[in-house]
DNA sequence: GCAAAAGTGTTAAACTTACACCCATGC
DNA sequence: GCATGGGTGTAAGTTTAACACTTTTGC
């Protein structure tokens, strides 16, 4: 039971898997630790969790720190607390997955910091448990987007259709009917057609949209209604 | 970045949010603390993580001494870490979700466990964040619970569809058709029909079924089929 | 004009839903 | 024999999936 003043104090930090999409396919920002131990191996970005803050405090820190960035979309994703996953110290780490718009991101100015996007099958070996923190995200992230809209984050503010489906196709590794995934996307009616096209990929030009994120918000959780939604209630589930 | 040396170490803990059925509606199992601060108070069962384990060490562990039973079905919910959340010292807590059957349940003798099953709608008031604990838990159980068999987890080995069917019932506060139902459920193939009636709630008796465990562990994922099946490898997403 | 990508139309198949109906049995 | 819950049948409505077809425009 507990029993406050015998137990052990452990080190408590966050680690972020940052998702991007250029346009061709999923990445990942990684960097370059820039002290010992494992200097100079590839790793995601952390950090420890400071006093006055929780852990969605610290990732958000982290975050902004590295990109200049407020308002990232960032989930928790899992704790991973094996007693020898740092090889340092024990240390207990909280791993969030975040999701950027790579058009968006600037890279800040920092000592410590040597961030890099990877394509997403095939990044460096990463220290401690990192790649299982990189796995794991990868495939909640394919789990999730399937029920949900949240791969719109990873756009910029106006995209196409085409481009819409060419992310998800590099996240399912695979092609879609191009009529039938428009028509699926419309009808969720999270999106607004825009007076302009993007004329750089064909001829024709396809439509600008852009996220509605009043309905977005209301209907996060009902995307592909996969059970009737009286019974999930969409406004808070799972984050 | 990390520094190791100058970081505050603080406590770390695990709670875990038990969920059971007893043939009726969904209960929740919590004790009253036998120790200061808060004695007296109800709370979910809980502990701190030992510096050989890992939390979901430290979780299996409570569960074992707590119901005698090995081999329970528990997930990491979510960390909760708010820097003011015990009042006592600040400690990081890894709630995880536990599904028993009530009735393989056996209360262990303990001089600090006084468990009792509350009814999910209406239990005591919990210290802490409990009480956030316990509701983030009952939205991930409905969200998941449409998608995937996990209730079966909560149902002795022998059952009937109607006593199933008065589960999702009691989960999603609802009725469903029966016919309907039982076609759906029978639909997976993830039961075994065996040769007996469960004869105590209707005359004509309804048969038992058994979970297919083996098809049960591959088809977990793939349950409601919400996704063609050929895009989300069913082995492992999302714990 | 033609190639290439955007976008619309169309249809068969699959799945869902509602509800009528039959079944087995204890009283 | 009839009330009760278990279980099957079935048809209308909806959604999906495949793919043929039309549109636009740079070259």
């Amino acid at each position: 039971m507990k029993r406050y003043s015998l137990q052990t104090r452990l080190l408590f930090a966050v680690d972020c898997i940052i998702f991007g999409f250029d346009g061709q396919e999923m990445k990942l920002l990684l960097i370059q630790r820039g002290f010992e131990p494992c200097k100079g191996k590839w790793s995601l970005v952390g950090g420890f969790v400071q006093e006055n803050e929780s852990a969605e405090d610290a990732a958000a820190r982290v975050l902004k720190n590295l990109t200049g960035l407020d308002g990232i979309y960032m989930e928790q994703l899992h704790t991973f607390s094996a007693p020898d996953r740092d090889s340092v110290e024990r240390t207990v780490s909280v791993a969030f997955t975040a999701l950027i718009d790579i058009q968006r991101y600037k890279e800040q100015l920092h000592e410590d910091f040597h961030p890099v996007w990877f394509s997403i099958n095939r990044h460096p070996e990463l220290i401690f448990d990192h790649k299982k923190m990189v796995d794991l995200a990868k495939e909640k992230l394919r789990y999730k987007a399937a029920l949900h809209p949240l791969l719109l984050e990873l756009l910029p503010d106006k995209f196409t259709i085409p481009q819409l489906q060419q992310l998800y196709e590099s996240v399912y590794n695979t092609t879609f009917d191009k009529g039938n995934f428009s028509r699926k996307i419309l009808s969720t009616k999270l999106l607004v057609k825009l007076a302009d096209k993007d004329k750089l990929s064909s001829k024709k030009g396809a439509f600008y949209y852009k996220v509605d994120r009043k309905r977005y918000n209301v209907n996060f959780y009902a995307f592909l209604n996969f059970v009737p939604d009286t019974l999930l209630q969409r406004s808070a589930i799972v984050r």
